[in-house]
DNA sequence: AACCCTCCCAACCGCTTTACA
DNA sequence: ATGTAAAGCGGTTGGGAGGGT
C-alpha cells in the first residue's frame, strides 16, 4: 500500500508516542479513555496496519485490537482523509477548481457526491475549500459561480417553465425528476418570522422546519452575492479573487473601477457591485428587468413589519431545472437574464401552493437552484392567483411585459402583510423590512428603526412615500448592502452623489448592469449535467 | 519583537442513513 | 416491524501558520 502518514507538520510535530502531547482524552470506551486532537505518527501507523490486516470497515473494532485509543469514528475519518492510499495532497487544480465550482452548481454542498468526482480528493477537503473560497468571494461580492453558468441555469430554468405548460411549473416536477433522475426537494414554507425572517440575517424560524433551512441556505448562497460595497471600493481586485472561472472563461473582464465613469448612475451603482459582469444586457431587456418599487415599510419601536407568517404551512415541491447538459466541462455561452422576479417572489411569503407530496426535501443542500425554483414556484403560484384579483399594480408602466409577476405579488401579498402594513411584500418590502433604506432621502438617519417608512408596492399610501424607480434587483441589493453595512450608505453617497440626492424616477437604463449582475448571481440556477451520475 | 488578524485545515460533533439481527 | 450499531455526511470548531502593523 502506497498510503503515505500524513506529512501535515502539524502531526509530524508530535511523534512516536501514542498517548503523546497534543490531544485531549475524551469519552471512554470499554474502560479506555479515548483519544481526541490531532493524530501522531504512532497512531496513523497503527491505524495504517489495521486497515492492511483486516481492511476498512468495522472502525470501532481498531480501538478493540489495535489498542488504538480512537473512537472508530476518528479512525475511520483519519482513513479517509489522510491515510487511505491515492490521495491527493496539496492544492486544487484549476481544472479541480472549475470541477468544484461546477459540481458545485449541481448538487450544492454535497461534499461526499463531489468528491467522488474528484479521484484523491476528499470530501472535507473539498468543502474547506468551498467554504474559504465562499468566505473569500463574499469579502469581496463577487458570485460564487461563473456568469456563464448562472446564465445556463436561468435559460435552462425559463425553457423548464415554459416546457411544464403550467405557470410555476409546478406540475412539471415528477416528470423532470424523472427525467433527469435529479430530486429537488420540497421545502416547507411555513413561516416566515416576521421579525426576523429578515434578509440578509439569518432568520430564525422556531420552527426549525425547511423554510429555515431555505431562508438559512438563502443567507449561506445568496447572501454570499451581496456586493460588499465598501470592501469593493476599497479594495483592488486580486487574482485570486477572480477565480478561475473568469481567466477560464472570460478574458475582456474590466475592471469595475477603471470603467467609463460618465456613465452615471449605472456606472456607480456598477462600481458599488463591482460589477464584473461581462456581458452587457440588452436594452429591451434592461426595461423588463426594471420595475419599480415602492417601498412599503413600517417600522415602529423598533419592530419590524414584515411579511405575516401564513397560518398554513406551506408545502412546495420544487420541480428540478436541471436537465442535461449539452456541453459538460464547458460554461454555456450567455444569453439574457429573464427572470428577476424570482427574486421577489422568493423572498416573498408563500401562496398556497399544493404539492406532491414524494418530493424529498433539499434542506441544506445549499443548492441554490432549490431556493430559486422555490421563488418561482411562489411567484407563479402568485401569477394564478392574482388573475383573481384585479388590483392595481406598482408595475412601472415601462416593464408591463413582465409585470405580471410583480402584480401578483404586491395583490396576493396583501393576505400576509403585517397588520401595521396595509400593503403587501415583496422583495423590496421585505428586504426593505431589515434595510430602512430611504434612497429617496439619500439619508440613512431617516430610516433608523422608530421611524416609521412606508414602502409600497402599488401605491396605495401614495403620499409620503419613499419612492423610487428602481430595478428589484437593484431595490434588493440596494437593502441588502444598507442593512448589512450601515456604512455603505456612505460609499453609495459618494458614489451615487447627486443621483440619490433627488428621487430617481426611472433608472431603468442605470440599472441594467446591476440588475443583470444580480439577476444572473441570484439566478444560478444550476443545471445540472451528468444527471446520470447522480444516484 | 509583540501583537493582531485572517486563512487554512484537521478533527470533532451531531444528525441521518444503512445494515443487520 | 423494530431496535441497535455502524457508517456516512455535513456543519462547526480549534489551533497553527503566516502576513501586516
Amino acid at each position: 500500500m502506497s498510503c503515505s502518514i500524513s506529512n501535515d507538520s502539524k502531526e509530524q510535530s508530535a511523534d512516536s508516542t501514542l498517548f503523546d502531547e497534543g490531544g485531549s482524552y475524551g469519552g471512554s470506551s470499554n474502560g479506555v479513555v479515548l483519544k481526541k486532537g490531532p493524530w501522531t505518527s504512532a497512531e496513523d501507523a497503527i491505524l495504517v496496519d489495521y486497515v492492511k490486516k483486516h481492511g476498512e470497515g468495522n472502525w470501532n473494532a481498531v480501538q478493540k485490537h489495535s489498542g488504538l485509543s480512537r473512537c472508530g469514528k476518528s479512525c475511520r475519518l483519519r482513513w479517509a482523509n489522510h491515510l487511505r492510499p491515492n490521495l491527493k495532497k496539496g492544492a486544487f487544480t484549476q481544472e479541480e477548481e472549475r470541477l468544484i465550482i461546477e459540481l458545485h452548481a449541481k448538487m450544492g454542498n454535497k461534499w461526499a457526491r463531489m468528491a467522488a468526482n474528484l479521484p484523491g480528493r476528499t470530501d472535507n477537503e473539498i468543502k474547506n475549500y468551498w467554504n474559504t473560497r465562499i468566505k473569500r468571494r463574499q469579502r469581496v461580492g463577487l458570485p460564487l459561480y461563473p456568469p456563464e453558468l448562472c446564465l445556463q441555469a436561468m435559460q435552462e430554468n425559463q425553457q423548464n417553465l415554459n416546457a411544464s405548460g403550467i405557470p410555476g411549473g409546478d406540475t412539471g416536477c415528477h416528470d423532470l425528476l424523472q427525467s433527469n433522475g435529479y430530486q429537488t426537494p420540497d421545502v416547507m414554507f411555513d413561516s416566515l418570522n416576521t421579525n426576523q425572517g429578515l434578509l440578509p440575517y439569518v432568520p430564525e424560524f422556531p420552527d426549525g422546519s425547511a423554510s429555515s433551512s431555505l431562508m438559512k441556505g438563502l443567507n449561506s448562497q445568496f447572501y454570499s452575492f451581496i456586493p460588499r460595497m465598501s470592501r469593493c471600493q476599497k479594495r483592488n481586485w486580486e487574482p485570486d479573487d477572480c477565480v478561475s472561472w473568469y481567466s477560464n472563461s472570460t478574458s475582456d473582464v474590466i475592471p469595475p473601477l477603471e470603467r467609463d465613469q460618465n456613465d452615471g448612475y449605472q456606472n456607480k451603482m456598477s462600481q458599488l457591485v463591482d460589477s464584473r459582469f461581462p456581458y452587457d444586457p440588452d436594452p429591451v431587456t434592461k426595461k423588463l428587468l426594471s420595475f419599480r418599487v415602492n417601498h412599503s415599510h413600517s417600522i415602529l419601536n423598533g419592530n419590524f413589519s414584515a411579511s405575516k407568517p401564513t397560518a398554513d404551512a406551506v408545502k412546495l415541491e420544487l420541480p428540478s431545472l436541471q436537465h442535461q447538459e449539452t456541453s459538460s466541462g464547458q460554461w454555456r455561452s450567455p444569453t439574457l437574464p429573464p427572470v428577476l422576479e424570482l427574486v421577489d417572489s422568493f423572498i416573498q411569503s408563500p401562496g398556497s401552493v399544493p404539492l406532491p407530496p414524494d418530493c424529498p426535501s433539499p434542506r441544506s443542500s445549499g443548492l441554490l437552484e432549490a431556493l430559486v425554483y422555490e421563488a418561482n414556484s411562489l411567484g407563479n403560484s402568485r401569477n394564478q392567483s392574482s388573475e383573481k384579483s384585479k388590483s392595481s399594480s406598482m408595475i412601472s408602466h415601462n416593464n408591463v411585459a413582465h409585470s405580471s409577476a410583480l402584480k401578483t405579488s404586491s395583490t396576493e401579498f396583501r393576505g400576509y402583510h403585517d397588520a401595521k402594513s396595509t400593503l403587501g411584500n415583496s422583495t423590496g418590502t421585505i428586504l426593505s423590512e431589515c434595510t430602512p433604506t430611504s434612497v429617496t432621502g439619500s439619508s440613512l438617519e431617516e430610516n433608523i428603526p422608530g421611524i416609521e417608512q412606508s414602502w409600497t408596492l402599488d401605491g396605495e399610501r401614495g403620499e409620503n412615500l419613499n419612492q423610487l424607480h428602481f430595478s428589484g434587483i437593484d431595490a434588493v441589493i440596494g437593502s441588502f448592502c444598507l442593512k448589512e453595512h450601515g456604512t455603505a450608505m456612505d460609499d453609495i453617497t459618494a458614489l451615487l452623489g447627486d443621483d440619490l440626492g433627488t428621487e430617481v424616477k426611472d433608472t431603468t437604463p442605470g440599472t441594467s448592469a446591476l440588475s443583470s449582475e444580480w439577476g444572473l448571481t441570484w439566478n444560478n440556477m444550476p443545471a445540472v449535467s451528468q444527471i446520470s451520475e447522480l444516484p
